[in-house]
DNA sequence: GTATTTCTGTAATAAAATTACATAAATTAT
DNA sequence: ATAATTTATGTAATTTTATTACAGAAATAC
């Protein structure tokens, strides 16, 4: 834990994350009246952020301005800002724990997990997720003379997306999931040839294998991979997605998910740099789609 | 929304998941000085958990027992715990309000509203879904002789990902994407058959035809479509995903998030009702695979 | 146009939190 | 061991903050 000096008594940097958990940890080195608020506290941290310093004073045996010290020990400015970052911990805290699916569970317990695993990935990503990355890659995007999207079993899905996407952005662009295709094209990658690698586990061969001959090549690569996988550090760009464990047991794979919306966040970086008026390219684009549906009712 | 009375006026029974978008969905039914007060908090959410009830009414231009009122209207016990309850909805990092991209957003604007709107729409979709329709096709899943996922465009990239899913249990599962193959496989359906189909729209002509083929010849016929669409009504069990508007502009179609995470729910579903040993057989299948990939590190 | 209801602000009150200060406890130095 | 010093804690005063009661204004209904 990051510290930083008040006055002479040391204060705990924290973010309202693991207020509880810093608190836990630093329990020994409290003194006795921020041992009694803090075991207060800890006891039931949901009540504590209803009830009022005086309530909390009582309730730990201690004098209001304990309650108060204690607080800004912590690194709030009060009492006041401490429940608010207290209540906001143990939302997180609470939420998004033991979503793991059990064996013995009905669909009103196994549905609202999956959904929640796929949400709890997809905030983590989106505060981790590297912004001066997303805008190097979508520099790449458009430079390129042709992009190329690979991807094995479940990321094929998610490049047949991908190319789904930026087919509609006017320069060359495929997907691959047959991999005589991807050596073939990997050989003759040339520069300005840009590969976007999408593979989970990071460790699928062809997809290395790939990788290495496209950059060899003097194309550019770009992994949408976990975090240290090979495919990881042999891409030019690599967006790394850390999913939470365990979701691959019953095939609910979040990491795909996260994929899809960082291939979004991407597309649109795209577009946005194109100007408005790439829209209307677009449009048209979209406009072509009206004789394949029904109208409206 | 659902809603209970509380005196005189409506109060809108709310969690703080949506505590702010309940604000939104609201905001045409409040009167002049509550719509003040929405307004200013949400211009800067994340600040109004910080300021004092006079400040706040200063920045809406009301007395502040009408933001006390407004607390109270949106079953909080007062102020305070207004705040605290906006605290904690702003935790998962989810804004509900205004996460529309601007044509002048930079990388750090837009990339967590692309997450914001895929993250928002599963929340929705979470706590709307119908857990008896989802036991339901689930029960069609396991009884089905065969399974075809049909899907155009966007959708047939999810399709394709259902197919990846599904294909490990041991019965036969294919997806489509080619309408000719489309045409021809519902033409020769057979009771026993279950049609998945997948269209945001729910109006691809050919994806309606096939529908209408499917059930003429016996066949169950699943549609993962919006609300009321053709192809919901057409379908046997109409699995309705009704996504947040405005997302298709620059393309982060966040239904076919949603239509993923479904796609996981029910074959989570159908894992578990095949019970444990049918783990087995996944785990073999996924053992397949060890040769595909260099080992770690 | 009056009556009634609903809305909203003012002013008083109550509640809550913070500060300043004093005393107590602990630590250090001699 | 004891005085000096530092650190810890509580009391009481002060300040800030929130709520309530009420009255006048605005809107709606009759």
């Amino acid at each position: 834990m990051s510290t930083l000096f008040f006055g002479k008594r040391e204060v705990f940097e924290m973010n309202y994350q693991n207020l509880l958990s810093s608190i836990n940890v630093t329990f020994e080195t409290l003194n006795k009246s921020e041992k009694k608020v803090a075991s207060a506290i800890l006891a039931d941290p949901e009540a504590a952020t209803g009830s009022s310093i005086a309530n909390l004073a009582k309730k730990a045996g201690v004098s209001e301005p304990s309650v108060n010290r204690f607080c800004k020990r912590f690194g709030t400015a009060g009492f006041p800002d401490f429940k608010l970052k207290l209540a906001q911990c143990l939302v997180s805290g609470v939420k998004f724990v033991n979503s793991n699916v059990q064996l013995n569970d009905n669909v009103s317990k196994y549905t609202p997990k999956i959904f929640d695993n796929a949400i709890h990935d997809l905030v983590a990503i989106k505060n981790q997720i590297d912004l001066s990355l997303v805008e190097k890659v979508v520099d790449q995007l458009l430079s390129a003379r042709r992009i190329f999207f690979f991807g094995l079993g479940t990321s094929g899905a998610v490049a047949r997306d991908a190319e789904n996407k930026f087919f509609r952005f006017d320069l060359p662009v495929s997907f691959h999931v047959d991999v005589l295709t991807m050596r073939m094209l990997s050989a003759a990658a040339k520069p300005g040839d840009l590969f976007f690698m999408i593979s989970h586990t990071g460790r699928t061969k062809a997809i290395i294998d790939a990788a290495d001959d496209a950059q060899a090549n003097g194309a550019k690569v770009v992994g949408l991979t976990t975090p240290g996988s090979m495919l990881a550090k042999k891409s030019n760009f690599a967006l790394e997605v850390s999913v939470s464990e365990n979701t691959e047991e019953y095939m609910a794979m979040t990491s795909r998910i996260v994929h899809l919306v960082i291939l979004d966040v991407l597309a649109t970086g795209f577009i946005l740099r194109k100007g408005p008026d790439f829209l209307n390219h677009m449009e048209k684009i979209n406009r072509s789609l009206k004789p394949t549906r029904y109208k409206n009712n």
